[in-house]
DNA sequence: GTGGTCTAGACCACG
DNA sequence: GTGGTCTAGACCACG
């Protein structure tokens, strides 16, 4: 899988990984159960620190997509819990970017068949 | 219109005003060519800083969004400009937020359901 | 309110001090709603790292006993989220700690009194 | 008598096998002047390394809870030193898990219940 | 070899 | 002035 950092994005990097990482999941490209690089290897791949990486993987462990062990290093979680509902936060996220796309126009049915490919 | 801060959330002042006054806007309750507040006013209002305030009325400005003038201060604009178009930061925002909601668990047909309540 | 680290311990030293913060809430000692010192006033009294003591308030913060906000710096937050349980990994370490008191002779009424004691 | 281990669990391998003899032995389920599995014995029915169950035995010994000869493995010391105090480690703990539960709206009374039921 | 911890030091956005 | 982020580099326990 690879992992793109936008330097001039205000999302600091270890969200920028964390989130790329959670859609990777999402999508199936990360298989539950798949081995992630080690903080290490993914550090020096990326050219950025290693407690950058181990943040975002201590993120990713905390909020039961990962699961590491000192031996094998960090795996995608094979039953990830399903809460069943969307955050308050991605709520209100997801109400600010429909009002904007609306907006500027975006026709309902555009933004539908968007989560749809993303879903 | 009634503005609320979370003095506690990770999203800056400035932008949870910013949020408010699009989502208004998208939702009629600021209708085209409404006066808004002077940043005076809005920062005594809320209690906070007038140069918070005057941030926000600064990005509203450069997004299309109001107008101000010296005389009469801002107002919403009557005409803004409708790309039809998502940004390519929305899109990157909703497909995170698609995924967290379908790795939870949560059903296409709800974020569907909610895009439209939204929108 | 007094941090002592034992610089000795296994236990981290980020660690150390969050556990001492939650049991000074839990005493009293820190009143809800009182400030909490500063990252850097903290980190310079104690002479460690900033970065330390910044995981520390992060994490109190995910855990909710504390917020902060960017004016103010951090407080203990005045309506903590009450469970009613005990978590897991407590009851276990609870059970360990039972486990070494009774073959060590001490009587389940010595316990007790530490638990009354301590509550 | 049955070892289970979390391999993702923050507390190392061989201090929960150390952890669980511990409350085997407070128990009655491992009684005094039992024999206990061969290092390698263990380690291989659990899958481990052979120098992690070493590590537990050593500690195991070096607090008094077992004996090991060369000659017939390790076993159950049959006079362990009942020393009538709580270390003041564990006693530290106590107060951290107490502090805790208390914060989260438990009673006094559950806390104490479980002692019961623990001990 | 693995993740976890910590430091010294720096820069940043926010307000 | 505040917390947040990041780096370079180091040391550690675990297995």
């Amino acid at each position: 899988m690879i992992i793109k950092i936008d330097d001039y994005s205000d999302v600091p990097i270890y969200m920028q990984i964390r989130n790329q990482i959670v859609m990777g999941i999402s999508s199936g490209e990360l298989a539950p159960g798949e081995q992630l690089p080690t903080v290490r290897a993914l550090a020096l791949e990326m050219g950025i620190n290693t407690m950058t990486v181990s943040k975002t993987y201590q993120i990713l462990k905390q909020e039961g997509y990962i699961l590491t062990d000192r031996k094998n290093g960090a795996r995608v979680r094979d039953n990830i819990t399903k809460s069943g509902v969307i955050s308050e936060e991605n709520k209100s996220e997801l109400r600010r970017i429909v009002s904007e796309a609306r907006i500027s126009g975006v026709p309902k049915e555009d933004i539908i068949k968007l989560v749809k490919e993303y879903y």
